[in-house]
DNA sequence: GCGATCAGTT
DNA sequence: CACAACTGATCGC
């Protein structure tokens, strides 16, 4: 290894989350006052679930005249949990990973490679893999032990809960199939964060620190991004780290990687004052005038145009009807955004997948982020000829490295926005997610077949289309879920979907339900004695 | 009433 | 314990 050649020079978040001057430190315990409204929200809630347990338990009883467990999170006497159910079946459980496309050898030299030319990238090189984990090993922490890499055909799986978000499916024991994918996998990152984003940094950028005294203004203390970042430059040395294994020599390595947090929570101001946040200098796009996903800092200084990835609530908050700024997104999350915020319709602008258009003489290009309907990753092409990614909220699949937007182009600058960087998060593919699902619920239906099964999902407003539909299609199931969700849904255009939903709660068969509203209690206020629940 | 914020939930 | 992505209650304007 040479210079920067297969290196990605990670910038510290201390760096990155610098605490500009003019932010005041504030107060760092919570207000008695607040202390207190808490309390009595807490109490509040305890109150009403003991009344809605109370009410339910009556219904119950009232339908079975069966008593039922107290325990909240046990199902009635007469349900049985599919989730119990598998978690014991789980580990006799085994999947055939089918070999994939990504699993065959290529035999392209890399370093021969001409932009143009077709074929799957190999952002991960297989071959590699080794001697990423020797260079790996002075940065990687002492006591971290790393996991076998080789992949098996058959893996023995520990734990599978269908009561997760199916794309959290994970393989607890066992070896990951990816090793042996051209996937850019959790794993092959999860080195270099726990190296990098370390706890010792990350209180630098605590909630408080970023707090503004004063109104987001003309005059408002905001950090200034590029400047920050290119002092970070300066000031301390870029930890690098060895990832020859990210792309072909001739293409797509990115030099840098900013990491990005989307959360509400990072720099939750205390207290009641309305006072406006500061905004992060990742918000914005180094080098440009766009913001992307950062709506709760008011107007961003020289910010001229916003972008939403995706329609989740910790992505668009902030956006309210007040927004009077041009904002970008897909198709799909306009149609949300349509719907469901009355922001005026001049300021919304829909980009097309994959299809490049120019803004301020920066190329931009919406590419699918592979996660909930209308989740985009935002690719940037300077005029200067650097290129920017900002991976949004995303998931990795192989089927990614075909696009030609990474063949064709160098990253110079990575926006990673991701959690799961640490090695305890393996993810598999969706399609083998929802694989599982079907052939446990299949077996769970075999065990059960004299039984009424109610089947729920748990959801957030959208993204978990693909496993419900599946459920639907394969056990011909008349799928119900709450209005608001009903409401997105029907902005996705997804036909296949609206064929299986119905209007009638009582009578279907699968409910699409709130997360927060998958108790048992919940659940069995809206369905019918003698039902099998999961 | 709207929006921001916080606690609590899965 | 962690986390994302919520919901609902409360507070400030």
């Amino acid at each position: 290894m040479s210079g920067n050649k297969g290196k990605i020079r990670l910038k510290p978040l201390h760096e990155l989350q610098s605490t500009p001057e003019h932010i005041e430190l504030t107060e760092l315990k919570t207000p008695e006052k607040k202390k207190k409204a808490g309390k009595v929200r807490a109490a509040t809630t305890q109150k009403k679930h003991k009344e809605l347990y109370k009410n339910d338990q009556q219904i119950v009883a009232n339908r079975t005249a069966i008593k039922r467990s107290t325990r909240k999170d046990q199902p009635p006497n007469n349900q049985l949990r599919i989730d119990s159910f598998f978690k014991s079946a789980a580990k006799t459980f085994k999947v055939e990973t089918l070999p994939s496309p990504s699993t065959t050898k290529l035999n392209i030299n890399t370093s021969q490679r001409k932009p143009k030319q077709k074929g799957r990238k190999r952002l991960f090189d297989e071959e590699t893999t080794s001697e990423s984990e020797s260079n790996l090993k002075s940065v990687r922490l002492p006591k971290r032990a790393h996991l076998p890499r080789k992949a098996k055909t058959v893996m023995d799986l520990v734990c599978i809960d269908l009561c997760s978000d199916p794309e959290d499916v994970r393989e607890v024991k066992g070896e990951s199939p990816s090793s042996e994918k051209t996937i850019i996998t959790k794993e092959d990152f999860q080195s270099q964060v726990f190296v990098t984003i370390s706890p010792q940094i990350e209180p630098v950028y605590s909630k408080r620190q970023y707090r503004s005294t004063e109104k987001i203004g003309s005059q408002a203390p905001v950090v200034e991004s590029k400047s920050l970042l290119a002092t970070a430059k300066v000031q301390s040395p870029m930890v690098e780290i060895p990832l020859q294994n990210l792309a072909g020599k001739t293409s797509g390595t990115p030099s840098e990687i900013i990491a990005v947090g989307a959360s509400s929570k990072e720099n939750v101001p205390i207290g009641r004052r309305r006072k406006s946040r500061l905004c992060p200098p990742y918000k914005v796009i180094q080098g440009t005038t766009f913001a992307v996903d950062g709506f709760q800092f008011g107007d961003i200084p020289n910010v001229t145009h916003y972008f939403l990835t995706h329609y989740h609530a910790d992505h668009y908050v902030g956006l309210t009807r007040k927004f009077q700024h041009p904002l970008y997104m897909s198709p799909t999350t306009a149609r949300l955004v349509r719907t469901f915020i009355p922001i005026d319709n001049k300021y919304i602008f829909e980009m097309e997948i994959d299809n490049p258009f120019k803004l301020n003489n920066i190329e931009i290009t919406a590419i699918d982020a592979n996660h909930c309907p209308g989740a985009i990753m935002l690719f940037f092409k300077l005029p200067s000829g650097e290129c920017i990614l900002h991976t949004g909220d995303f998931r990795a699949s192989f089927e990614m490295e075909s696009l030609p937007i990474f063949w064709n182009y160098n990253v110079d600058l990575l926006y990673l926005d991701t959690t799961y960087l640490s090695s305890k998060y393996e993810f598999c593919h969706q399609t083998e997610s929802i694989d599982r699902t079907l052939a446990l619920v299949r077996e769970f239906r075999k065990k059960n077949a004299l039984k009424r099964i109610l089947y729920v999902c748990g959801s957030y407003i959208i993204g978990k289309e693909k496993v419900w539909q599946a459920l639907a299609d394969e056990f011909n199931l008349s799928v119900w879920t709450e209005p608001h969700r009903r409401k997105a849904i029907d902005c996705l255009q997804w036909p296949e979907l609206n064929l299986r939903l119905y209007d009638n709660e009582d009578n279907a068969d699968l409910h699409i339900l709130t997360m927060g509203r998958l108790s048992y209690p919940s659940i069995s206020k809206n369905s019918l004695p003698n039902t099998t629940c999961f």
